[in-house]
DNA sequence: TAGTCATGTCTACAGCGTAGACTTCTGGAG
DNA sequence: CTCCAGAAGTCTACGCTGTAGACATGACTA
């Protein structure tokens, strides 16, 4: 069947991205993708391995429009732009935020922002070793923080019987404020810890440059 | 039909907790684990709510031989080491590592060493309502620490072809090194940062207190 | 014109979570 | 002792999932 534009893993991943946007990420089955598009769920397939293959193309092309940080600021702005650039560009794409928090996607747009990230942590005096390893823990945090606030409102509604026993425990409610991880507030605070752990680290690397380990 | 235990929900977590650790994360089904108890897959609704309930239960006993941390030791220290023990008694149950990842576990065990991390922070100098913060920022590393871990090997075969391409770019390969994450070398670091930070925020508490915000 | 290859379709399979009706057993009230 | 209520377990069935494998179709090339 002749369509309006021809299937291609672009076309795929756009109507996907959108389609996720609109319906949730419970939409995003490979039978409602086809759905969407008007062609059978195995047409899919010749254009990606499988699901996990595509979710990882969308979950990429979500990050399109988080931009490059202002080269001319300095790297702690820099760094703070690109990761909150990132978390909000996830969280404007509902479908498949989940999808980015659980595997943090290495397509064009990821490998564009982890380079951003690193050319920050390199500017702020970071041995090239500590700058992987900075990296990866401010990708473990993004996508962590996601996973929080996209699970926000299922999971507490779930717990708020368990939080009920928990206030009747001797000593108050241990833990009961655990129940409200997942907001914007929450997040600046640990990523401004790890801010503050890095030009730590940075400072004593150049006190004693070499002995970086 | 008379069984040799009855069943019960401590019996049935026991059960699935030891089949998943036998059998990886994908025995995790209502139906495998029914089989495994030999029993109907729908006998377990009478014990839980449904599948979310039931992983719920498991991935909290899969925590109670994370032990609480020595009381003598500094806050650091204690700190330190609540998460290490969090860390590898989940790294120690492999069917269910993910699970504690994708929703860190509230129940009594995560109820308790969450009350050992937060005494820990409080021991640290942090005022109230940074300790709740630090704690779940603590959390939310830990549990973006476990997915990676669990996903190292799944994830990064999937993704050597991947980083064929990146090595061919002009500029050498960004984001090439994102790819090894998940190790205990990664996450010690990133906890290093993370108790850097604390040390700072304390520090900045105790010098004008009160102006927490 | 014949043949190859990419693309899309169709059918089918094995598995999933779980709703709802049914049976069987147990413990207490009359 | 009888009866009955409720708990515990079973059975069947529904709608959904990802995807393997065979097949149709159309375009391009020899």
């Amino acid at each position: 069947m002749p369509r309006s534009r021809p299937l291609t893993p672009a076309v795929i991943a756009e109507t996907a991205l959108r389609f996720g946007d609109r319906e949730g990420p419970q939409a995003m089955s490979m039978r409602r993708i086809a759905g969407e598009l008007g062609c059978d769920p195995m047409a899919l397939y010749r254009h990606y391995a499988d699901r996990e293959a595509l979710l990882d193309a969308v979950a990429d092309l979500a990050l399109a429009d988080a931009a490059d940080p202002d080269p001319a600021g300095s790297w702690e702005g820099r760094l703070r732009a690109v990761v909150t650039a990132i978390r909000s560009a996830a969280l404007r794409h509902p479908g498949i935020a989940a999808q980015i928090a659980a595997r943090p996607p290495l397509g064009p747009q990821g490998r564009r922002l982890g380079a951003a990230m690193m050319t920050a942590l390199r500017d702020a005096g970071l041995p090239e070793p500590l700058v992987v390893k900075a990296a990866q823990t401010l990708v473990a945090y993004l996508a962590a923080g996601l996973a929080m606030s996209t699970r926000a409102g299922t999971r507490d509604a779930r717990w708020e019987q368990v939080s009920q026993a928990i206030d009747e425990l001797p000593g108050g409610p241990p833990g009961r404020d655990l129940l409200i991880a997942g907001s914007d507030e929450q997040f600046e605070f640990g990523l401004r810890l790890l801010i503050s752990g890095i030009r730590v680290e940075a400072g004593s690397a150049r006190q004693r440059p070499g002995s970086s380990k």
